[in-house]
DNA sequence: TAAAATTACTACATCGTTTGCGTAAATAGT
DNA sequence: ACTATTTACGCAAACGATGTAGTAATTTTA
């Protein structure tokens, strides 16, 4: 029942707490015989240590951090699917926090881990975090953090993002190749970092296109549904409607399938749509959806792997390091135009 | 930069260590004025208590655990999203662990996670959890398990499922209601609870109906995706194909509508379906796809609420308790006799 | 008014591990 | 053979917070 701790395995073994506790971590000041009987007998009483003495003697929790805005998402949850898998290698634990993309809870998450609970957090940032002390606060307390897709420029560590700005055009290029005429972009705020790159890279195409870029056409969603839901209702309600919509994310592409039905309007006859996402039944909608798709797997696990390199080497600083996947572009039916 | 504590505080207030402790748990034993000076100051320095010491010493790490097969999945999602609402409003900090239906890993992470690391583990097995030992030898060390949708029902403990016979039943007889003569059922191994009685409600109202119980037409599917992909298109290419699916878990139904397109058969003239599923895009898919959906995040926070009931009361052992929840049907078209 | 009780604090042991230092005994070096 | 060095172990002090058992000083009670 009662775990057994070190003082019961010495007794047991007629040694001495600290050198059962040398023997278990492989010291070279224990004899090989020793060695040996101790370990036996750990096993066989199956000995484990108790993570918070070691936790609080080697001020090292062999725990992880992850902060994301939800995870009822597919991409956060294949991030975090990559980053327990590297965990797991590691012999790290892992926590998980959600914000709901509420600033002041992600403020709240970054207070309550300031104490060294853990050894490192590994984070996308609220859709409105656009003031960051609080991380700046928190790096301070000699706790890294890595970042990966919603990143903070302004925060000094490394960066795992994919190529917005590209994919931003591309997909922009891709709904004007198919004679879009006009295009509406749906962003998720527009504080973040990954918001103003694909939209940075969606106006640049217009702007390359030769055609008019209109500041009405950007429509700043947000985390309320509902109130998506009337925005792109709106948008596609008037006499003056884009043909084609760009989604910055997989929920307001989504929302735009339900508007569309609502509004019996055709995708793509009426409006093109294009958007992110990491949706698995993508190709089964009706029309499947075009989607430029990041790898969400891989983000999850090379931020992991990042923090991991500075940790195993006892580093808390990270120097700025930006790395940059790739995406890749799905056309399905719901852009492309019909011959 | 460096954490403050208890012993540099005293210092600063000319206090001892253990008053300023008591100040800061509010203990009658300091009187209102030193509390006040001491709160404040602790404010000013931003202290907070380091998790491992206290852990240590109350042997209470103000943590839980949750142990699913994966997170990439709708339903897990949501119910972790249930849990990290609850835990977070009681204090608790949220493990997370995946068992990729490995039963060796699942035995791992409980070895992992007996040495007090946490307080209690809320856990929905692996799809070949059949012996579990190892979940009685953790139970023993005295943290305590709840268990969600896949339970173990040899392990004296609280269990939240959803009335997955009645749904079993009510799927059934939707297809049968839909002129399905010869209905198969797509199953994730035969071990875990959820499948024998999503099961046995499948069989017992073909039987009721006088319908031939064929084994052959229940499917044991498993963890590998390309694996199931071939036992479907084998279910559906010969002559004797069924008319009508049922599948126990969303990604099967997944796979038999990838199998259906590749086969060129039509969803619901050729083959009629409807499954368990927590997909958000169901009545986008083509065809709208019929769904049994559980109250997934519901059944997550409740797990998280049983497990604090009697946590706060100290209470490591939770008596048998069978909480179940409602499902919902959602007939949609892939199940539906076109008239 | 002496004894009892209360108030407001401090000292100290404790939780289980880790680790620097000390020390006998065994081995090596000259 | 006598001093170095190495080997193999034990002692004890941390790590930071908690809580029991004190202890003066003050207040209450009989």
């Amino acid at each position: 029942m009662a775990a057994v701790n070190l003082k019961q395995l010495a007794k047991i073994l007629n040694l001495s707490i600290s050198t059962v506790s040398k023997a278990l971590r492989d010291s070279h000041e224990i004899g090989d015989a020793t060695k040996e009987r101790v370990l036996a007998k750990a096993k066989e009483m199956d000995y484990t240590p108790n993570p918070f003495a070691s936790g609080l003697r080697r001020n090292k929790s062999k725990t992880i951090a992850v902060v994301v805005p939800e995870v009822a998402n597919n991409y956060f949850s294949l991030a975090i699917n990559g980053i327990e898998r590297i965990a797991q290698e590691n012999d790290y634990h892992v926590l998980i926090y959600l914000t709901h993309e509420d600033i002041e809870k992600e403020k709240g998450i970054m207070k309550h881990l300031e104490n060294k609970r853990v050894d490192g957090v590994l984070m996308s940032v609220t859709m409105n975090t656009s003031n960051q002390t609080h991380l700046s606060d928190f790096q301070q307390k000699g706790i890294p953090i890595v970042f990966f897709d919603r990143i903070c420029h302004e925060i000094e560590t490394a960066k795992i993002t994919t190529d917005d700005y590209i994919s931003g055009i591309n997909a922009t290029k891709h709904l004007i190749e198919n004679n879009c005429k006009d295009i509406a972009f749906l962003s998720l705020g527009d504080e973040i970092s990954i918001m103003q790159k694909r939209k940075s890279g969606y106006l640049e195409e217009l702007h390359k296109n030769n055609m008019e870029v209109k500041p009405e056409r950007v429509i700043k969603c947000g985390n309320d549904d509902e109130h998506n839901y009337a925005l792109v209702k709106k948008l596609l309600t008037g006499k003056n409607k884009p043909d084609g919509i760009f989604a910055s994310v997989e929920k307001l592409a989504i929302t735009t399938y339900q508007v569309c039905r609502e509004l019996n309007m055709n995708i793509p006859n009426d409006v093109k749509i294009i958007c992110f996402s990491n949706l698995e039944t993508a190709s089964l909608l009706s029309p499947s959806l075009s989607t430029i798709t990041q790898p969400a797997y891989n983000i999850g696990k090379t931020a992991a792997e990042v923090m991991f390199k500075y940790l195993d080497k006892n580093k808390t600083y990270i120097p700025n390091e930006n790395i940059v996947l790739q995406s890749t572009l799905h056309i399905r039916e719901s852009s492309q135009q019909i011959v």
